[in-house]
DNA sequence: GTATTTACCGACTAACAGTCGGTTTATCCT
DNA sequence: AGGATAAACCGACTGTTAGTCGGTAAATAC
């Protein structure tokens, strides 16, 4: 490879390294450009050199970390035969990952808020808001729910469970509210099944 | 009425009404103190006499717009006779009220992101988010869905429903989108039915 | 081996939240 | 009344931080 791209992609690197561990510990708003510098071991002029504005920073580590945490769950889902178990399978898991420290609060906290909503919205998709309409249509051919349009359902769905997660994020007993949170949205799930 | 309280109320609500209408229109991280004293017609140093921070004069704002979209729910919903469809003309209604505009920014973007969620939560559950747990209680004393634990269905309901909100705000045919979701939200309540 | 492009540096600027000593206006007390 | 106290208001000032810019070092092109 060459030499500039290899010194490129590490600097890069240690800068989505080094944001990464900072705005999950600290937030978005408490984390300084300086402080990032630093922490990756290079002055703040190469930052904007990769990055132009400390929003774009945080987008790149946002999209980092949703990755991750998509083939987390997906490895969870696949265990589950029913389409319907899997997605409430699925769901949990989001629960357990975003729930505590820095993912939550990259994804849930801060995400929304930095990225605006439009452009969130549009990231989530990519990754794991995606999954759950083509789940509901799996159902849906599958004969397991009604037959209804299929996007409205499934952003209703995909904004009840981030609530949950965000809800559970609060909470000391994490353990504890993901179950419940959990049980209620399988329960709101198999009420959708349809009735034979 | 004493001339002091008659004086602090006035500017009170001056800085208010300037900020609701900045905060509406711009954002909250668009708006600076300097513009929201110059609209209100004092100086920086007055607004600081009467609002600690940046975020306090937010949150007053956002309570103030909380207080005045309740206000317009329960008069549509308090026409429906059943307490599951006063859910859905309530929901149908919060809808068209925070798409558009000034409302939708204060209370769906802005609101979690400025206030950070734990403070968002018990303010809106103060208000609109109040009446989805008393809602479902009653719909669960009358029969009309199965008895569950309240708290998590209605945090998912209420997740539901703002992310639907949020959607429809962001769309060109907001009209359309709103019977959309509505639709789609009327029939995950009407799945919790208890099948008779 | 010279020219050009790319990575990196760090002092500087602009903008903004929040402060503080001072001034004006109302209220209290005798 | 009128002097003392307190509350409302002022606006210049400070500290912090995102973003800039002219310049240097390293790699690549010719």
């Amino acid at each position: 490879m060459a030499k500039q791209a290899e010194r490129r992609a590490a600097t890069s690197e240690a800068i989505l390294t080094a944001a990464r561990r900072l705005f999950g510990t600290q937030g978005f708003a408490a984390t300084t450009m300086d402080e990032i510098a630093e922490a990756a071991r290079i002055a703040k002029g190469a930052v904007y050199h990769h990055f132009k504005t400390k929003e774009a920073v945080f987008e790149a580590v946002f999209d980092q970390v949703s990755r991750d945490l998509v083939v987390e769950i997906d490895g969870a889902a696949r265990a589950e035969k029913d389409v319907l178990a899997a997605m409430v399978a699925g769901t949990q898991h989001y629960f357990a990952a975003t729930a505590k420290g820095p993912t939550g609060q990259i994804i849930l906290r801060d995400g929304p808020a930095v990225l605006g909503w439009e452009r969130w919205r549009e990231i989530d998709a990519r990754h794991f808001g995606g999954k759950l309409p083509r789940a509901l249509s799996a159902a849906m051919d599958a004969g397991l729910i009604a037959r209804q349009p299929v996007e409205p359902l499934a952003r209703l769905l995909l904004g009840a469970v981030t609530e949950a997660a965000v809800a559970c994020a609060g909470r000391a007993d994490i353990a504890r509210a993901g179950a419940e949170y959990a049980r209620a949205f399988k329960s709101l799930i198999e009420a959708l099944r349809a009735r034979a």
